[in-house]
RNA sequence: GGCGCCGUACCCAAGUGGUAAGGGAGAGGUCUGCAAAACCUUUAUGCGGCGGUUCGAAUCCGCCCGGCGCCUCCA
């Protein structure tokens, strides 16, 4: 079966078909570096993470963007109050753009963490300031665009499609607008391309209409354009920023261009916190360094990939818990895997069906990248690998490794659940010494022998307030870092 | 008020027409000096409720109840 994904604007899933043959264009919205990452930025960036690495695995060649917005968000509705950034850097005395700078790396950090690869290209907003302006003098040419009093907006109206993103109509969003204090525009729900600087505004530009800064839309529409085209694959966000966000960069994009935009529109879904959803007025935001203190990150890419990212994600402890055990569960088989691997022996076949897993996880994962899916088939396969890991038999290295290809390629390649460095997925840190712990584990064999199982069980006790477990198998003692 | 989404076992969560994945928790068992891990068995005649379409529905349609999102900050 091939690719299939939802796309937004039809709502339905669709079969894949890029642009180009080979080469696939992507375009994420990326966050506004005001603050620290949360964990709803994990899971919007962990979904598109794995919709690259899957397009990767199929043979595509991907080009990544993601934008760093790093003006024009404004605090308010989208064309009134304080800018984000300039707001956060008022607080604390420092330039604007020291605080984009601070995030910026801050995000960076967070999302390496979770083990998100880094996008191809990550472009500033405020480094395309010229693309954003060029792309609203062409909009005030055709007549889409107009300017009042140094601010230039976009006439929702002059563009007969406005709604089909999200599904509404002018009328309606005549009903539901809010009342316009400052009315330049000429219709409600038009939004500002370009604002002209108030007195005291720090981040500013020159421009053909006045000093001032692009509107929080227009950067997306130029960016996106500049490196992957006017048409292009797919373009992806957090669903809440369907309406308006999305529905205006195809405004202003399809006007400008006369083409049609990105082509397939994802969207994922957002997270609660506690059944509640996560806000800033709720003062339930969970950041991702405060996250990270509680949990490993990948046992929070874990959780967020063991549900749908069409589906909301509900943050609590008790299902954190759970996803922890599991995920450990999951790494145990793997970690065993690997060191009977190692002791390179040569034996029977292990009876798995290795293609068979194989096309039932490019499967899942070909139908709208479901995940879930295919850790559920992680699981399956790891209870039949432990119990050949366990039945006495001896099976060859070279049938084991086949197996272990599996989790390479899905825990690993398209899911990054599973890295290949498994001794670091513990939170402690590996602070006692490989060697002295496997000279601790032989003395207390040399002790069970003997039957001295007090002094046996005093190693293991003492070990395990280190942070150390030893697991007593037939195959002789595995040890394991603990939380 | 307008637009849209969801409601699956004690908890989390896949599943869009063919007879309920997976994880956690619980119960019983195997293995073990003990423990841990692992494995085996077990836990929804049932998918918010009521109708309808169909040979057949968690899946489609209608109504009702409950929860959520967007329309305002947020990925």
């Amino acid at each position: 079966m091939s690719l299939r994904i939802y796309n937004t604007l039809s709502r339905n899933k669709e079969t894949f078909i890029p642009v180009d043959e080979n080469q696939v264009g992507i375009y994420v919205c990326g966050p506004t570096v005001y603050g620290d990452s949360h964990i709803g930025h994990a899971k919007s960036y962990v979904s598109f993470d794995i919709v690259v690495r899957h397009l990767r695995y199929l043979g595509y060649s991907v080009l990544y963007i993601q934008n760093i917005t790093d003006v024009g968000h404004l605090t308010d509705d989208a064309d009134e109050g304080e800018d984000k950034i300039e707001a956060e850097a008022r607080k604390r005395k420092l330039q604007p753009m020291a605080v984009v700078e601070h995030y910026t790396r801050s995000y960076f950090e967070d999302m390496d963490r979770l083990n998100i690869l880094r996008p191809d290209i990550s472009p500033r907003a405020t480094g395309h300031i010229i693309e954003q302006i060029e792309i609203i003098k062409i909009l005030i040419e055709s007549g889409y665009a107009y300017e009042a009093n140094g601010s230039v907006y976009f006439s929702i109206e002059k563009f007969k499609e406005y709604g089909k993103l999200s599904g509404r109509s002018i009328d309606e969003m005549i009903a539901g607008a809010r009342v316009e204090s400052k009315s330049e525009k000429r219709h409600p729900a038009d939004f500002a391309l370009w604002k002209k600087a108030e007195p005291g505004h720090i981040m500013k530009w020159p421009s053909p209409w006045s000093v001032g800064y692009p509107g929080w839309h227009i950067e997306c529409s130029a960016m996106s354009m500049k490196y992957l085209g006017e048409h292009f694959d797919i373009h992806g966000g957090g669903i809440e920023n369907q309406f308006p966000h999305h529905e205006c960069e195809i405004a202003q994009s399809e006007a400008a261009t006369g083409k049609s935009f990105a082509k397939y529109w994802m969207h994922n879904n957002m997270v609660t916190v506690n059944g509640q959803k996560m806000g800033k007025s709720l003062g339930n935001f969970v950041t991702l360094k405060d996250a990270f203190e509680q949990y490993h990150p990948l046992v929070i890419r874990f959780f967020i990939l063991q549900s749908h990212y069409r589906s909301p994600l509900d943050f609590s402890n008790e299902a954190l818990s759970g996803a922890k055990k599991g995920y450990d569960r999951l790494v145990n088989t793997v970690m065993i895997l690997r060191q009977r691997i190692d002791l390179n022996q040569d034996g029977e076949t292990v009876p798995i069906d290795i293609t068979g897993y194989k096309e039932k996880m490019i499967e899942a994962m070909n139908d709208d990248f479901n995940a879930p899916q295919t850790i559920a088939y992680l699981f399956d396969l790891s209870r039949e690998m432990n119990h050949y890991l366990n039945d006495g038999k001896q099976y060859s290295a070279a049938s084991l490794k086949e197996v272990d290809e599996l989790y390479r390629e899905f825990g690993d390649t398209v899911l990054g659940i599973i890295p290949e460095s498994l001794e670091t997925t513990s939170s402690a840190n590996g602070t006692i010494d490989a060697d002295l712990i496997q000279l601790l584990i032989d003395v207390r064999q040399e002790a069970r022998k003997q039957k001295q199982f007090a002094l046996s069980d005093l190693i293991r006790d003492r070990l395990k307030e280190l942070g150390i477990l030893l697991e007593d198998t037939r195959e002789g003692t595995n040890w394991k870092r603990i939380t």
